[in-house]
RNA sequence: GGGCGAUUAGCUCAGUUGGCUAGAGCACCUGCAUGACGCGCAGGGGGUCGGGGGUUCGAAUCCCUCAUCGCCCACCA
């Protein structure tokens, strides 16, 4: 056995073999294949915004546990790999590790070089030039990330790779647009919109966080203006005194016996004088504060619905810096507008802390004031509650709750419960998908708008690009008809200045790797996709708005099976830390002290929507199955090839091979239903009892040249051997390559009719184990070796 | 507030439709140089299956209830 190394290693079998798939193109697509003979992934784009962490790893894994063993299987897989590199994350990101800030009113610097450490004070630059630095950045992490998935053994055919800011993404999503607005599911309206006064962007439904903050109720004597009982006080209680120039009602229960008579008068706010309608809403809560609230445009998502269903005026006063506006709101008297430019222009919270002071020197406070903790919508990543801010915005028109729900019970999801996920969403959504961005980097809307006469946007007659022009830029691309000089002048146009949100792009993930836009041929191929494999966390997100996509341009879900895998945590169930630099989890310092087997072991082992402990321990047994699996294997082909003839004819032989057909029944079964774990757990288990027993009872009859032992030691390797392959991709190649031909992950998964099928009674091996173990037993009681005769 | 999931040995987890004395690996203890592996091999101790009720000849498994943990969703007055 020349192939077999004297002293077989795991070490550097990642980095031989990686580059060797490379070389051979291992698991490139053949697109010659028909669908029913390809198995295609709809893979989850990473986020380019930071670093990969163990998360990462063990998620990914999964995936590319099922994509293996379908290749085995036989199916043609379609395993493409995406970088969501646009969006608020990435900009967030570059903006923290250069210390830049953007600034589209500045003109373009092609000398800029961001410093080496980021300042304390961010600088700002032009809009290309922070276009210029994400795409740098991104492309750094990139390839770091390439180098991460190749060291883990994905078998991802490297080809089939986008970037969801990359032209043919933002080609694919500008005509996704177009087909929505030619479908009049888009609309542009100007309406109240959640806003983070940080990044100073609107933000979506999907991408809220309620976190509990300390607030304080404090009780404003509001008082009733017309009728007998005019100047009669009326308490309302509030968290939110800085809006009160904004209020524009006070609203109570119907049944709220208290406030009934009330309804259709009028009450006067304090401070700043303004007539406010009492009226009535069920939403009103008798059982909170006093049980009549003020109406703000806007504190929350209650006004606004408030505020639509009873048609109320806008009074705003809140701005896109989370400032208050200079300007008073109307419906002020001179009183109130002096009080007004005495928090004119401060932030929210210095006008809270004034607007108090005001209202305790004039008695407008009743009693004192109460603090609390109460949940405050943010954005999910930032870090000062959010404001709402009318605001003209692009939305998408979602389709009916019951057609959401149906397409939630048409999918397969693994495992099952993950749908109540889904269908929790959908029945909570409120309004439609704000898909509008005031930010750089992004994909731009393909819209232009008009300018009149009187230098005014005419923003109900947008002119949309062509789809052979996409993608565009409308900031510097120039619609038909007009001339570059015309740009933002009278009886000329303007360009439409906002992005996408990240969604609006991700949600054609299956069409962007499926070439929607340009290859119809291969679109047929894979499209619907087999496979999504997500978070949880984005189920509300990704999921959801790629099913609202399909369903609008095919009529049909973008994939058939939806795998959810769970969170990974640290050994104290805290959530991963995310942090740079040598934490202890960090990757690829894992996968250099224990081997990417070792890693993908472990992960193997968190089943479908589990949770996984992030455990060294399970680390250091798959490293040791790794060198287990190598030092057996060379031992058993160490007893050289039996001839073309000879086969398996021994009782105890027999058996074996009959508990491994089960094994390969019951492993094939569990990989179908996406339970790799108890794939690996079976395998695992007979592996050992195969070296400890096995390998031991047929020892002197291979020495001594018998054909049904040497016959069935290699038929067990070798379907051993294959169904490790999905899970130690690099170790069972490794053992492959010293006595077969091709890659191990091109050969075909262990059959039933491959091993002998003569009945014999597989309880045989069980009883000659048994006889064994006493035998052991006896030895190890009388402290002799194992070796001794009995 | 509504929902989903978890709770089995010190740790990480199995346990199929209720059925032999509840399992594995790690850790721990003891032993063994054995024609591949000492990163090995053999043996051993260790659990009233989160608590409390119930159904049943029989419950880790089915029902009710409570508790703890995690997550998802929810209209912030």
């Amino acid at each position: 056995m020349s192939n077999v190394p004297e002293k077989p290693s795991i070490e550097g079998l990642e980095s031989r073999w990686r580059e060797r798939w490379a070389a051979d193109g291992t698991y490139r697509f053949d697109r010659t294949k028909t669908r029913d003979e390809i198995y295609s992934i709809d893979t989850p784009p990473p986020t380019v915004s930071g670093k990969l962490h163990i998360g990462h790893c063990c998620s990914f894994t999964h995936t590319d546990l099922v994509a293996r063993f379908w290749r085995m299987r036989g199916k043609e897989v379609f395993y493409p790999m995406g970088w969501d590199d646009n969006g608020l994350n990435t900009e967030r990101r570059v903006q923290l590790m250069l210390g830049i800030a953007c600034d589209p009113s500045l003109p373009y610097d092609p000398d800029f070089e961001p410093p080496a450490k980021p300042p304390d004070r961010p600088i700002h630059v032009s809009r290309p030039n922070f276009v210029e630095q994400c795409a740098r950045i991104t492309e750094q992490l990139e390839e770091a990330y390439f180098d991460l998935w190749s060291t883990l053994g994905l078998s991802v055919d490297w080809t089939q790779s986008y970037t969801t800011i990359g032209e043919h993404a933002r080609r694919t999503s500008q005509v996704g647009f177009l087909r929505l607005h030619e479908q009049s599911h888009v609309y542009r309206t100007e309406s109240p919109t959640l806003w983070d006064v940080d990044m100073r962007t609107a933000v979506a439904q999907a991408e809220l966080a309620d976190r509990e903050i300390p607030g304080t109720y404090h009780k404003l004597r509001f008082y009733r203006a017309d009728g007998p009982s005019a100047g009669e006080p009326l308490i309302i209680e509030t968290t939110r005194p800085e809006l009160l120039a904004a209020c524009v009602a006070l609203v109570a229960h119907p049944d709220d016996a208290r406030y009934q008579p009330l309804f259709g008068s009028y009450a006067v706010t304090p401070l700043f004088n303004a007539r406010v309608p009492i009226v009535a809403h069920e939403l009103a809560d008798p059982e909170k504060g006093s049980g009549i609230a003020m109406i703000c445009t806007f504190g929350d998502t209650t006004d606004v619905t408030w505020w639509r269903e009873l048609s109320l005026p806008v009074r705003a006063i809140v701005e896109k810096d989370g400032r208050l506006s200079l300007e008073p709101p109307s419906g002020l008297d001179d009183a109130g507008r002096a009080a007004y430019e005495q928090i004119s222009g401060l932030t929210v919270k210095q006008a809270q802390k004034r607007v108090v002071e005001l209202l305790t020197e004039s008695g407008h406070i009743d009693g004192e004031p109460r603090s609390i903790t109460h949940p405050v919508k943010f954005w999910e990543n930032g870090s000062r509650p959010l404001e709402i801010v009318p605001n003209r915005q692009w939305f998408i028109r979602y389709p009916p709750k019951d057609v959401l729900l149906a397409r939630g019970n048409e999918l397969r999801w693994w495992p099952d419960f993950m749908r109540v996920r889904y269908e929790n969403w959908v029945n909570g959504l409120i309004g439609d998908w704000n898909i509008t961005r005031q930010r750089f980097f992004g994909v731009p809307f393909p819209v232009w708008y008009p300018i009149d006469d009187d230098g005014n946007l005419v923003h109900d007659q947008p002119i949309l690009a062509r789809v052979e022009q996409l993608p565009v830029d409308p900031s510097s691309d120039v619609p038909d008809g007009y001339d570059a000089d015309q740009r933002d002048k009278p009886c000329g146009f303007a360009g439409d200045p906002d992005v996408m949100d990240t969604w609006a792009t991700s949600s054609l993930t299956p069409l962007i790797a499926g070439h929607w836009v340009d290859d119809d041929d291969l679109l047929r191929r894979v499209f619907p996709m087999d496979l999504r494999p997500q978070a949880h966390e984005i189920i509300r997100t990704w999921l959801f708005s790629t099913v609202v996509r399909s369903h609008f341009e095919f009529d049909a879900l973008p994939f058939a099976n939806a795998a959810i895998s769970g969170f990974v945590f640290d050994p104290e169930r805290k959530k991963l830390s995310k942090s740079q630099g040598n934490s202890p989890d960090d990757p690829n310092a894992v996968m250099t002290e224990y081997g990417s087997d070792a890693v993908r072991y472990w992960a193997a082992g968190g089943r479908p929507g589990m949770d996984v402990a992030f455990d060294r321990n399970q680390l250091k047994v798959g490293r040791r199955l790794a060198i287990k699996l190598l030092n057996a294997s060379k031992f058993v082909l160490s007893f050289g090839e039996p001839p073309v003839t000879a086969a398996p004819t021994q009782a105890l032989d027999l058996a074996v091979l009959e508990q491994l057909v089960a094994v390969v029944d019951e492993a094939t079964a569990a990989f179908e239903s996406y339970d790799y774990t108890k794939a690996i757990e079976r395998t695992e288990s007979f592996f050992w009892s195969f070296c400890d027993d096995y390998v031991e009872l047929v020892k002197s009859r291979a020495y001594a040249g018998d054909e049904s032992a040497l016959a069935t030691l290699r038929a067990t390797l070798s379907v051993l051997l294959r169904l490790f392959a999905p899970f130690l991709p690099f170790v069972t190649e490794e053992v492959w390559s010293w006595w077969q031909n091709g890659s191990i992950h091109r050969a075909s998964w262990p059959a039933r009719s491959e091993l002998p099928t003569e009945s014999t009674d597989g309880a045989v091996f069980d009883i000659a184990g048994s006889v064994l173990a006493e035998i052991r037993k006896a030895k190890t009681a009388a402290k002799k070796s194992l070796r001794a005769d009995v």
